[in-house]
DNA sequence: CAGAACACGTAGACACTGTCTACGGGCGCC
DNA sequence: GGCGCCCGTAGACAGTGTCTACGTGTTCTG
C-alpha cells in the first residue's frame, strides 16, 4: 500500500507525464525519467526495450486523458449535433493549448513508431466519433471526407496557433472566432447553436 | 573556380540538403553533414555558432524552394482567383509529399528557434499572398480569416496524409479530392476553375 | 524447510552526440 | 620580410541510448 508498492512500470509513465508537463519534450529523457523514478538509468529497460516505447507508453496516457476530455465535454453538452461537433473541437483544442508538451508528443510520429499499432487503436474511436456526429449534423454529406477535412483543419489549427504563426499572420484573430470559422466553413453556417 | 571556391559556408548546407533528402531529420547530425562536407566536426562552428543555426540555414533553403515552386506554378495557373489559389495548395501538397524530410524539417519549430526571425520573413510572404488571392476569389470575406483557416487546413492535410493517417481514418480517399473538399468548404462551390 | 530458479534492479562500458578550447598553418597587409 | 589573422583541426567534456555482466531478494519446489 506503501507509495512504491505500485509497479515501476507505472512509475516511469507518470514520472514522464511530469516532466513533460514541467520541462517540455526535449527534457524527456530515458535517464531523466529513470532519475525522477528513482531508479538506474538501465532500470526501465525491462519493462520498455527501447527508449521510443516509454515515450509511446506517455502518449497512449495522453490518448487517454484526451479521450475522456472529449467525452466529458460531449456529456455537457446538450444542443444538437452540430453543437456537439463544435463540443468536441473545442475540447480537443483546449488540450493542445493546455497540455501543449503532451500534445506535441502525441503528433511526433517519429518518435512513436513501435506502439504504432497500440496508438491507433486510441486515436481512430476519436476521428470515427467524430466522423459519426458529422453525419448527423450534416446528413447530406459524404461524412468521412468532411470529417477528415475538419480533422485535418483542427490539428493545423493547433499546430500554427501554438506556434504563433496564426497570430502574426492574421494580425488580430482570436482562437475561438477562428474556430467557429472552420466550423462555419466545413459544416455551413447550421443553425446549431 | 573549383568545387572547393565555393564558401564552405554554403557547401555545409548543401551537404545538409542532400543528407536530409537522403536519410531523413534524424540523420542531420552536426558531425555527419560536416563528415558530408569533408571538414572536421568543429568547422560548422565558424559559420553556425550552435547545430539549431546551421538547421535554420537548411530550413531557410527549404522556404526559399518552396516560395520558387508556388510562384511557378501560379505562373502556369492562367484561370481566375479561385483557380490560382487551388493552383497555389496543390503546390503545397506537392512540396510536402516530394520532400517529406525538409517539410518536417520547415516546421519543427523546436529546432529552428533562433533562425526565427530570418523564418518569417520567408513563410510570411506566402501568406499574405494566400491572403490576396483569398481576397480577390471571394470579395465579400473576411479574407485574413478565411485564409488563416485554410493555411491551417492545408499544413493539418500535409501531416494527416504524411502519417497515413487520413488513409486509415477515411478508408479509400484520395488526396486530390480531399483537397477539393477543403477548397470548398473555405471558397464556397464557386464558378472557379 | 533447504535449495534452486528467477524476477528485478545496479553498475559500467560503448559509440555517438553538441559544445568548448587550445592549437597550427597559410594568407594578406603594412 | 615579418606581423596578424582568418580558417580549419584535434582533443576534451558532459550527456545520451543501448547492451551486458553482475548481485540481491523473493518465490516456488522437492
Amino acid at each position: 500500500m506503501t507509495d512504491s508498492d505500485t509497479s515501476l512500470r507505472d512509475r516511469l509513465v507518470d514520472a514522464g507525464v511530469e516532466l513533460l508537463a514541467a520541462e517540455g519534450l526535449q527534457a524527456l529523457t530515458l535517464r531523466e525519467i529513470a532519475r525522477r523514478a528513482g531508479v538506474s538509468h538501465g532500470a526501465p529497460r525491462r519493462y520498455f526495450p527501447t527508449h521510443l516505447e516509454l515515450l509511446s507508453a506517455i502518449a497512449r496516457r495522453g490518448f487517454t486523458d484526451l479521450a475522456e476530455r472529449t467525452r466529458q465535454a460531449l456529456d455537457r453538452e446538450t444542443g444538437g449535433a452540430r453543437a456537439q461537433v463544435a463540443a468536441l473541437a473545442g475540447a480537443y483544442l483546449e488540450f493542445a493549448l493546455e497540455r501543449p508538451g503532451m500534445y506535441e508528443l502525441m503528433f511526433r510520429h517519429d518518435l512513436l513508431e513501435s506502439g504504432r499499432l497500440g496508438l491507433r487503436e486510441t486515436s481512430l474511436p476519436l476521428f470515427s466519433l467524430l466522423t459519426g456526429l458529422v453525419g448527423a449534423a450534416d446528413p447530406g454529406a459524404d461524412a468521412p471526407r468532411v470529417a477528415g477535412a475538419l480533422w485535418a483543419n483542427l490539428h493545423g489549427l493547433a499546430q500554427l496557433w501554438r506556434w504563433r504563426s496564426l497570430q502574426l499572420a492574421t494580425g488580430e484573430a482570436d482562437l475561438a472566432t477562428l474556430l467557429e470559422t472552420v466550423l462555419v466553413a466545413h459544416l455551413g453556417p447550421g443553425g446549431g447553436r
